[in-house]
DNA sequence: AATGATAGTTTTCTCTAGAGAACAAATATG
DNA sequence: CATATTTGTTCTCTAGAGAAAACTATCATT
């Protein structure tokens, strides 16, 4: 492993541009990619048509490229390699079984968590969350899962950058008391949502740190209020404590 | 659309090093790497160390990387935007149900057939090749149906290079008689495996010019050999001709 | 229709990245 | 155990890439 290494400029440019498509999810001209991205176009037109010819993106209507099916097939052969989603997953499963819940695996990118991975609850009912899909990080759940997990310093900076938003009656848009929240999610190792982001919904999240660098992920279950009442909230709580744990381990 | 331009050779090394990844199934090295690409063990070292800061590498076992998520994510975004599979998905699906046999969409890329999207048979049987996967070009009636594409000099200069494999005891490998049969697609405008790939299985298989590009892609049908008897054969032939013509249209 | 603004493309030049060489560490062989 | 080979990492320097500027084409506004 390298002490320090100098990374490779085109590639990262490279990246942020497949990044900005894939969370755009429509075509963009090389105008639009060089505003958002702040990038020279010149810069932008070199990689956009460099991406074009190896089929990683595709001319969509005249001047407007979107993401090339190249990609798709690479990212596929990803699904069947990542260590995170191979490891992660069968707990996924054993856990949405064993409480009918929905449940999900997303890391930190960009100040929002991003979905990588879902499986569906056996209950019947269907989240609209879909893999690549990116969520709020101050959004139930998730946001004072991560935030539980970074310092002081860097909780008041997100939370000067981000309003907390009121998306229920239930919602904390008081930061002195969210930052309170984020101090029991320290204490308790868990993060729960009692229908702070969507009226109807509760969920439970539990953070993880995977791969090399203990990079942040969380996974988190989502169902209704009826499905995740407080009596049964200390078993299903415990249950993906001892899950976390059993992951945390496999990467140390 | 630019007359000429250069593209970014960091980028172009850094896709066939995904690409190495993806057709190579294990955790790949540095040295392992630079030997297969040809590439300087510098270069490979800051290409792989880039990626993977990225989460589109990840460090597998010691000194070993694989596939990442963070391109499972893209590759996920890109499944849902890329054209020539949106476009095609509806007629596989349509023509996998009428004719209960298993559709697949192929491209060319690099003397293989990579499989780009797959529609299972309401039939049954699953036949074992998955999305991402490449097939040999000279296997059945994909080689046909993409050498009656080419050029003679390109379609020699192919023939030269690869051995036309004897699968089964019906494979063709004699290089004029398989050039007749080349021919004989040209014609027809469609191409048949009767058991030259894998015995007790037939296919039919017709060509696609997709994209500003006009590239070359391949529809394919498979089934068992009772599925696709010379009687339904014409019957069959003609739906995927017209669908095909449907298509290509669709790209003009 | 004329003018201004925006988007895309090309050219040029300076700063930097890729390749080669060297070095350190790990592994294989005798 | 000693030596040779391979792999990974770092350093250096020259050729080349990214950004700026200029140009061309298209679109919007008056």
């Amino acid at each position: 492993m390298p002490i320090e290494y100098k990374p490779v400029p085109a590639i990262e440019k490279c990246f942020k541009v497949l990044d900005l498509f894939a969370s755009s999810k429509k075509p963009l001209s090389i105008s639009e990619i060089s505003k958002f991205l702040d990038f020279n176009k010149s810069t932008v037109f070199h990689i956009v048509y460099t991406l074009n010819d190896l089929g990683i993106l595709e001319n969509g209507t005249e001047n407007k490229f979107r993401l090339g099916r190249q990609l798709y097939v690479l990212g596929k052969a990803a699904g069947k390699e990542s260590e995170l989603i191979h490891t992660v997953r069968p707990y996924l499963e054993k856990i949405a079984k064993e409480t009918k819940l929905t449940a999900f695996l997303g890391v930190l990118s960009n100040n929002s968590v991003v979905i990588v991975d879902k499986v569906d609850s056996p209950y019947g009912i269907r989240v609209s969350s879909e893999i690549g899909l990116s969520i709020p990080l101050l959004a139930g759940a998730i946001g004072k899962v991560f935030l539980s997990q970074m310092s002081d310093p860097e909780v008041d900076k997100i939370l000067s950058r981000e309003k907390l938003k009121k998306y229920t009656p239930f919602s904390c848009n008081n930061v002195a008391k969210y930052k309170e929240m984020i101090q029991e999610v320290r204490e308790n190792g868990v993060a729960i949502d009692r229908e702070e982001y969507i009226e109807g919904i509760r969920a439970m999240a539990v953070s993880l740190k995977v791969g090399e660098h203990r990079l942040l992920a969380s996974m988190w279950f989502v169902g209704l209020s009826i499905q995740l009442k407080d009596e049964v909230l200390p078993k299903f709580l415990r249950i993906i404590k001892d899950v976390a744990q059993e992951i945390n381990a496999h990467f140390v």
